[in-house]
Parts: structure tokens; sequence; C-alpha cells
DNA sequence: TTTCAACTGACAGGTTTATGTCAGTTGAAG
DNA sequence: CTTCAACTGACATAAACCTGTCAGTTGAAA
């Protein structure tokens, strides 16, 4: 973790909003300009604000510190998704708040309650391979809606590239990565699909209707 | 990756609810025995429900997919913190919102909305280097909330160990570790730092109230 | 047009991590 | 008490990753 640890010092240099060149930073932390021309890159890919200019050195473009979030009826979709992952943490409070959630959810939120939430705001940024295929996820989560087939192009992990029309049915996290659960016309079957290996995803004009075989209910993964 | 990826085969043979015998699974993977022992080790520890037993083979304990999570405005804490997260996505509808979520707060979900966010579960499991020092949250979280001093054993990166009583008060995550923004009794400063690295936390009868130059609002990181 | 510092590609050495082999032990069931 | 397969520890090798060195190129500003 030596090198998490460096881009994460990195990141605290940088936050003072001020100008470092890349020798001053590497001589702090005691490894070369090259391997900090390195870590920029790696920063810059997983969405840090830095930028880069020759001859000048490195700045923050804006400060890293965001304004608190908070929620709203309309995301629900992205309520969900959020405490799914919330409900992973170890943080016993959290986990237990993130799985009673079920009975409660046509509550009023009371104003009270938010201010109290402000006592923590979030600077969040990407990390690029936690976001890798996570691009595909809102035209699949449209399609499932809508009941639109999907072309996929998809790269098996021995590397090979299909190509297949599917119906998308169902997203599932796994907590390293998301599937697809389809069914493949091509194979006539059911199909999981990684949705960080899909290349990818071309929305059809075709609908398709529930037909007994091949809704979601009829799968089944133990068969 | 090929090791995640391996992982990520062995939950989806289990995942059949059927038993199975590492050799099995040793031997379609193409690795060895050992190799089968050390992945399930890993599995575990990530909290997946599987379970070994000597002489019959591998089972899940538990069928993988769970129901439905939906939320509930009590733990307006943990939404705010799956929101943190989901906005860390790339999916730009996610994201957005996420992002959006300020001046909406105080609305009524309406349980319509409910029912169409059904289309989707997850089965979510903790991987465990996800998960570490987060067991140290609750605690930190509270103490910042009841304005509570904190006694913190602290490992620095060079390994040594500090100890430090602290006033908490704020919590910030960067995409990789979270960090505690506190003002530092011993060395009367703020002082930031990483939650991962924290090895205990402590929480003092003595309560502390805000003092100019300890509050949050006193700390400039451009200092 | 010179200087500065960001940036790139290639290669070599070192360290860390993953894996296989081997030689065991353990607990349950027959 | 024998069998089965999960499990453990130790060690050696192989693969992956990280880093430094070197020899450049590029873009902006003075």
């Amino acid at each position: 973790m030596r090198r998490t640890d460096r881009l994460f010092d990195i990141i605290q240099i940088l936050r003072d909003g001020k100008l470092h060149r890349a020798q001053d930073i590497a001589d702090r932390l005691e490894v070369s300009v090259r391997t900090i021309y390195r870590d920029m890159d790696t920063l810059v890919a997983s969405g840090v604000p830095v930028e880069g200019e020759r001859g000048v050195g490195y700045m923050v473009r804006e400060q890293i510190t965001l304004p608190p979030l908070n929620l709203t009826p309309a995301e629900l979709e992205a309520l969900n998704l959020g405490m799914a992952i919330v409900a992973e943490a170890a943080d016993p409070d959290l986990k237990s708040a993130a799985e009673s959630l079920a009975d409660k959810i046509d509550a009023v939120l009371p104003t009270q309650v938010v201010a109290e939430a402000e006592a923590w705001k979030f600077a969040v940024y990407p990390f690029a391979d936690a976001a890798r295929g996570l691009a595909h996820m809102a035209p699949i989560r449209a399609a499932i809606k809508s009941r639109q087939k999907l072309h996929l192009a998809y790269r098996r992990i021995d590397g090979t590239l299909t190509n297949r029309t599917i119906r998308p049915l169902h997203m599932e996290y796994w907590g390293r990565v998301w599937t697809l659960t389809a069914w493949c016309e091509l194979r006539a079957g059911f199909r999981v699909f990684r949705i960080d290996l899909i290349e990818a995803v071309t929305p059809l004009p075709e609908l398709f209707t529930d037909e007994p075989g091949k809704r979601l209910s009829d799968y089944d993964p133990h068969s």
C-alpha cells in the first residue's frame, strides 16, 4: 500500500491550492520525478482535478472540499444504489441503518434531521478502477425500465469479443463487480454479464414483452 | 486482476447452492487446490457466506440474492454517505441525481416512486480491504455529534504509534481513505488523521465547546 | 530562441504478490 | 479406525508491479 499512501500524500500537498513542481514533491516524498509524473497520471485518471502546466507546475483546479450533499425523492434510484453500497460497510450503525429501510419509505423527511446531517461533508473522488464499466449503467438501467432490447459488445475474460442482442432484466452488485442478468437472443438462454467487461452498449428500437421462459422470474441460477 | 477474476468465478460457481469440492473448483479454474483454499479464505474474510465442511465440500449458507433495499428518513446520515459514494460514479445519471439534491430535501417521498425502484435488487458483499477502518466510524461520528473528546491510538505511516486526545470535528472521504479532521490537544493544533490508520478510538467523558481557534471553521488547510 | 518544467517511452533492477508443491493435521461420517 | 476433503505452514519459483535512470519531446513564457 505504499503507493496508495503516496498518492494520498500528494493530494494533501496539492490541497493548499498553491503551485507545486514535480521536483519539489519528489524531494519531499523521497521518490524520483518520474514517479511523481506517473502518480499524477493516476490521479488525473482517477478524477482528481489537478492540472499540470509545462514550465510552471501543478495546481488543483478547484477547491477539493465540496459543499454538503443531501438527498431528494426523485433520485430514489440513486439512493437505492447508495444504500446497497453503504450496507457493505463494516460500520454497524450505517449497516443497520441501510438494512432497516424497507418499511419506512413513504414517510416524510423532517427538515430538522437535515441540519444535523450537515455535520460532515464529503470530498469525493472517483478512483479509476472502481469506476470501470459504470458508464454503461445508465443506458442499461434505462433499458431495463423501458423493456428495450440492447446490443452488447462483450469481451470475455479470455479476450474474445462477442456481439449479442439481449433483453436486459436485472443488475446486481457483487462488491467487486456489477453484473447484468439478461435473456440472450443469440443463445436463447439466460446469461450473466459483467458490466465492467462490456465494451459497448447500443439500445435497439425493439421493445420486448414478458414471455414465459424469458422473464427474470424464470431464471434459476441453480439449474 | 487475474486473481480478482477468479474470486468472482468462484462466487458464480458456488451460487448454484450445491456442494463443491475444492478439487473440482481447482480443476475447473485450472489452479491448484491450495490456491482455492487461499481464495476461500479471502472470500470468507470478505463476508461471502460460504462454508466449508471437512470431508464434504463447500456450499453457500444462504441465497446470495438479497431482497430489495429501500430507504428511510431516520437514516439520512447513511443516505448522505451513500450519495457521496454514488456521486463518485462515472454514470452521468446517477452522478447528477446525487449532485442535485441539496434543495429538495424537505419534500415527501411519494410511494409511487418506490415501486418503480424495485426494478433492481442488489446482492452486496463487503470486500475486506475496502472496509479497513470503517469500524471506527460509528464512535467517531457519534463523538462529532455529541462534541465529545476522543482518545486515539494512531499509527503513523512510518509505523510509530502515537496517543492523542482530540476534539473530533469533521470526516471526509477521499475516494481511497477516510480522514478525520480534529483539534489535537497534545499538539495544540489541527491535525488530519487517516481513519484506516487509527488503531483504537476511546470516547472520553469530557465534552468540548466551541472555542475560538479550535473550531472547524478556524481550520485553514492553506495556512 | 532559450529556459523551464511538464511529459513520454524504454529498459533494468528490485520488491511484492501469487502460485505450486509438499508434508502434514483436523473433524466428521461410515 | 479408515476415508474423505477441508485446512495449515513452509518453502521455492514465477509473475506482476513499482521505481529509478536515461534520453529524449513539447508548450508556454520571457
